[in-house]
DNA sequence: TGTACATCAGTGAACGCGCGTTCACTGATGTAC
DNA sequence: TGTACATCAGTGAACGCGCGTTCACTGATGTAC
């Protein structure tokens, strides 16, 4: 290579980024938590990313590009975090709840990409995005379920408490934030505690799964 | 009276509107379905009305508090929805179901709506906005759980069940708009039989309310 | 190995736009006498 | 009942702002010969 390596502007970084892509998507996320989600604009991210304006649309068509690409981010850590939630459960039944409550977990840790997630969903066509994916939440609830003694022949019944668990995790990820709680979350020893309370009241999964293998 | 008694511009307008405050509101509404969240500006607003974009300012504090009075009619109405709703059920259990149903239908109806509801009480203090208010939602699902048995005494529990109710609602009214849905809506019948179904997957009812009054 | 050149990934200035808000104003109302 | 005047509820022009996007450009890369 006759050129420099890396030639650098004065200020150290290289002309060419090497992942700008990735940087932006990660600049969008920083801007989200940190600003909130009426900050988080193409040049803002830009300028997040050390970068001009003009240099995120060499890897996105237009701003919603790049939030789409965002909120997809968001879409995999969600499922991985569901993933690892699982693994730790010692039965289908645990399992399920350890779901909900990675979910949960994961909307509260990051309130405005789990914001930016659902909007980018409802305006897609397709549902908590990447359902079909083998490693997104959709298929490890479904998957739950299975295990936990739902017949996989029932199409219908199967969606439908999939559906159903999904709604209560959207339902409670939603509302556990909110500010009327602090004192009663206080009480009952934190917010994990809290959810747990919550979601148990939904008891889907004590109507779905049945409790005759290892549970307690 | 020496003045007439609507002096008219050319367009007939009286130059004072009479209730601007409300059709402000109104205005507001009106363009957040039509036209979407992001539409919804003080100038869209005053657009709408008929009326200079100035005017606003002589009856809202900023576009904050103009947003608010939108989001507050619109937890009115549903507070509204949800009397009527319960108001028409036989026994304790079928009038939260029926709640849950009005809820849903009401968000379903009033997509954008909804959301802004859910924005503003996300940002004030207060919950599930006028929760003191006798005729608000949340005290009708408190009272309904009362009556269908749920111990008063026990504020912690009550407490609890009112919450996951609301989740579940919440839940639920932001799922069922899910492109991916609409076939399985289809074979069901229609979208409602695909609320209830799923509410009633939520089984919150069957846990919290006993079915020892008049319940079949 | 060295050189020419196409391609890629940045820059920075510029565009037009709609926004929230302010301001000095004016028309309409209603009350005191 | 009629008039003077304070107050209220509009107008419309103007402000500064940040936005998304385009454009001609240039620096860096990598490949063909």
């Amino acid at each position: 290579m006759a050129h420099a390596e890396f030639t650098t502007a004065q200020d150290g970084r290289p002309y060419h980024h090497g992942d700008l892509s990735r940087a932006l998507v990660l600049a969008g996320r920083r801007i989200l938590e940190k600003e909130g989600p009426n900050a988080l604009s193409l040049r803002a991210v830009a300028r997040e990313a050390g970068v001009s304006p003009a240099a995120p649309y060499h890897h996105f068509k237009d701003k919603c590009d790049l939030m789409a690409a965002v909120a997809s981010e968001g879409w995999h850590e969600l499922g991985e975090a569901i993933i690892l939630a699982r693994a730790g459960a010692k039965t289908p039944r645990e399992g399920l709840s350890e779901i909900g409550v990675a979910y949960v977990v994961f909307a509260r840790k990051n309130p405005n990409l789990y914001r930016l997630m659902y909007d980018t969903a409802c305006d897609s066509e397709d549902m908590p995005t990447h359902a079909k994916d083998e490693a997104s939440g959709w298929s490890q609830v479904r998957d739950a379920l299975v295990t936990g003694g739902m017949d996989p022949e029932d199409e219908l019944e199967l969606k439908l408490a999939t559906i159903a668990s999904w709604c209560a995790a959207h339902g409670v990820a939603e509302m556990v934030g909110f500010k009327e709680f602090e004192s009663l979350k206080k009480e009952m020893g934190g917010e994990e505690a809290f959810i747990r309370a919550i979601l148990d009241h939904l008891g889907i999964y004590a109507q779905n799964v049945r409790p005759h293998r290892a549970d307690a």
